[in-house]
DNA sequence: AAAGAATTGAGAGCAGTGCTCTCTGTATTC
DNA sequence: GAATACAGAGAGCACTGCTCTCAATTCTTT
């Protein structure tokens, strides 16, 4: 049976420990390159096993079923985007909040057509009978959203945010929804605001999606690079950023 | 082997051709089952053979292999995706655009929740080592964009088209691209209208995808409901419908 | 240092999968 | 009625996830 990782030991790890480590860091290593080869569907803990240079049942002693494998690649790919996004985002002056909004954008997208499997383990269909576990993967599957609305919340407190477009009225249960992810994540842009952002947020992951999933035609269009880039203007619009 | 559909032959069908159409179909809706009960990466032949009532290898006589179950799966829900839309677009008179529009948005949505794996299966990520074939799929896989370019063509056509909030210029390659399926599509909207056009189609559904697919936390958003409708209203908007 | 306990990997095994092949009985066609 | 086409059964191969037992190694405790 798998051990429980070490709950916080003041104590130096042991040679075994650090045996154990490595041995897991291998598995998601090699679990990574089978996920990118093949997709998450078809990932299989024996193949894992043979690169490990080991026998089937032995990868078991680290990891407990395959969900656990894949709930493992989930979080480190999410980490992946979480640091491409922040390092995309800090990249550029922090008053430019147009520019960050955008860099945010060409990141996630960049980073999905680079590991689509990756992509596809997070945002594509769910894995059958595989449910991830909330309390390991809500940190890091919240980095986006929160890198996103903390670049609209940023060009609110600046006064930089106009709103334009329709205004549509936002029905009470919705408002709530919205004052209590609000208070949640400290911000001070307005519900409104936020259901804009939480919009631009879906449909930036839309067209991404349709981009990596190929659900254009093959040949529709040729230049996906300036169709993204159009559509990530117009969102920024949506949001209410400065064009 | 499985025989090929007879080619369009004048004669009456043969009782042996009736009876092979009908377990085909029987196939198809056993597969159905499967892939709303368990999702597509885990329809099985061997299971759909049990449910028939007949030992695995007969089930080859009618489909070549799993693949080809899939893509009739995947034509079907296309085709029933694509009535949905239909008949929900064409419940409203033909000059309330902004009707039309909301209604499409709604019927996507509400088949998707209805139908997460067959959605799953068209929408999400690849199934592993499945090319959908695309002179079987590109038909009934179109038919939502060409109902959403539809309304919007209606309603350029009837001058209720205003163009809201920034237009970013068109690159040339992009507008070369659109020039083309405007001219394969047959429309008259002009090539921004288009760009916008099919922001708002992948954005409707990436919000439907991140409902489906649970993107959003378990119980962030309570009005659901609620939250699509206000994209609607705003993705109308950015499409240039009137309020 | 010796004894006991924990951990590790190997190997066999079970139930399931996709798919192929061969064989037999039946239905259709000539 | 004979020849043919077809449908289904059954065995079999290679693969999967996962469990169990057994032996070897390593760590911990006395």
């Amino acid at each position: 049976m798998p051990q429980p990782a070490p709950a916080l030991s003041l104590k130096p790890p042991t040679p075994r420990e650090r045996a154990r480590a490595r041995t897991i860091r291998d598995i998601v290593r090699i679990g990574r390159e089978h996920l990118a080869l093949h997709g998450a569907a078809a990932l299989s803990l024996r193949a894992v096993a043979r690169d490990l240079g080991v026998v089937s049942s032995a990868v078991y002693r680290y990891v407990e079923n395959r969900e656990e494998l894949l709930t493992l690649l989930l979080v480190d790919a999410y980490n992946e985007l979480g640091d491409a996004v922040d390092a995309a985002v800090e990249a550029l002056p922090q008053g430019d909040f147009s520019g960050r909004f955008a860099a945010l954008g060409v990141a996630v997208r960049n980073w999905a057509l680079r590991e689509p499997a990756s992509y596809a383990l997070l945002f594509g269909s769910p894995v059958p009978g595989y449910q991830a576990p909330a309390e390991r993967t809500s940190g890091p599957g919240t980095r986006v959203i929160v890198a996103l609305m903390s670049v609209l919340d940023g060009a609110w407190r600046a006064g930089s945010l106009s709103g334009a477009g329709p205004h549509p009225a936002l029905a009470v249960p919705l408002a709530a929804d919205l004052a209590k992810i609000r208070a949640e994540m400290g911000l001070a842009v307005p519900e409104a605001v936020l259901a804009r952002g939480a919009l631009v947020w879906t449909s930036l992951f839309g067209a991404v999606s349709f981009e990596v999933f190929g659900q254009y035609g093959a040949d529709t269009f040729a230049a996906r690079d300036e169709l993204f880039a159009h559509h990530l203007a117009v969102l920024a619009g949506v949001a209410g950023l400065p064009t």
